[in-house]
DNA sequence: GTCTATATGTAGATAGAC
DNA sequence: GTCTATCTACATATAGAC
């Protein structure tokens, strides 16, 4: 993972001296500021004008601290991905040093809750975040990046799910994960059709507010983890 | 639904006479050619000039029979929308004419099969067709179309759905419904996902080819019918 | 590190000849 | 209906003063 507070060289620079706070305050602010527009308009309707703009920078600044638009775009989903991947980590390495082995349900747990936990957790930022993750998901453009930053923690958990179904075959198994995974994402991309689509229950003033995400997680946890098993039991 | 193969008008221009053979060739490549280019690069990665470059016409024709690049993107939706629904209404109108009640199983074979039929059934079009409407289906900026376009239908089979299910919460079937479709458009856009994903299976060459169509939509249904009812039963 | 200024390309849209 | 030509705006990127 490359050190995204460093500016991009646009050679070999070699760093002089540590930037200063003001320095990591523009960077970051330039990144925060991406992964809000990035989330909202898409990486070709995001500007880096309007980038540099929202986050109180020049326009100078953003190829200073992140190159090309490109750069900048990667390094956006490259930030948080570490988190995101730890979190998964942590929760599969606790489920592997209980006695019993994982459950399909615990496994899919594990994966899904740390994505749901930080879109859901109130920071407008990680909301951003998990829509990017679920564009980059859906866009063979972004598929290198995918592979970098995500697929190597999905590479762990299948290698467990398929322990558990030792004679399902290995495309079955990716394809019901991928399905698992394009679900969990469509809560960040698509929780206005949901509400869209669910009848009005009379509450009188029509304003019933969305269900939590803690709510929603256990509905998607119980969706996947009887839809993998419908499709590698069988 | 609008006459797209009539001229994008101005202001009230009343149609003079039939459009000429030639016109409803250039017409069409157009909307063939934004389909394509729409589905690829999303709807700011694609500009107008490729899209006339494309389909072999000039930058003006795009504007002379289609308007302007939103009124364009939103043709190229509409037009194989209602063929969509139609196929899934008429699968829909059969199993109400069956004896017994709609199985959730069928509900959903209804509803699937035909994104996956068409989209599998090896016209290039219709397969950039099915990406775009994963597109639309996933993104926000374009609410308005999924409710004019997709919407009602769904909500045909939601009632359906709802009825197998009486007890289970409106917003709990719309989850679940919409976890379903999600999975459904993945196959649009994530199968690269699943081929990456699969470890190879040692048939030498490494070449392995995706699973057909066939087989992907009976994984499907079986996810999302077993998905579904631990969603709905529970 | 930041900011002004600018180079260079491309975007969407349309006027007007044919 | 089509095509040439062009308008105007905005895109990314970078050079060079501070």
């Amino acid at each position: 993972m490359t050190d995204l507070s460093s500016p991009a060289p646009t050679r070999e620079r070699p760093r002089r001296r540590a930037p200063s706070r003001r320095a990591l305050a523009t960077n970051a602010a330039i990144l925060d500021a991406a992964e809000r527009l990035f989330a909202e308009r898409g990486y070709e309707g995001a500007s880096v004008r309007d980038i540099a703009s929202a986050a109180g920078a020049q326009i100078a600044s953003v190829g200073f601290h992140h190159g090309s638009k490109a750069e900048l775009f990667s390094r956006v989903v490259e930030r948080r991905a570490a988190h995101l991947s730890d979190l998964r980590l942590k929760a599969l390495t606790d489920l592997r040093a209980a006695p019993a082995p994982p459950t399909l349900g615990a496994l899919l747990s594990a994966f899904l809750r740390p994505y749901l936990g930080l879109a859901g957790g109130g920071d407008p930022q990680w909301l951003a975040y998990a829509r990017l993750v679920a564009m980059v998901s859906a866009d063979q453009r972004w598929h290198a990046i995918s592979e970098r930053c995500f697929d190597p923690t999905v590479a762990e958990f299948l290698a467990e799910v398929a322990a558990l179904f030792p004679k399902a075959e290995p495309r079955a198994i990716s394809t019901a994960f991928v399905f698992s995974v394009a679900a969990m994402l469509s809560l960040s991309t698509s929780q206005w059709r949901i509400e869209a689509l669910a009848p009005r229950t009379g509450s009188g003033a029509g304003a019933a507010q969305g269900a939590s995400m803690e709510i929603l997680a256990d509905d998607l946890v119980r969706f996947c983890e009887a839809g993998m098993r419908a499709a590698l039991e069988g």
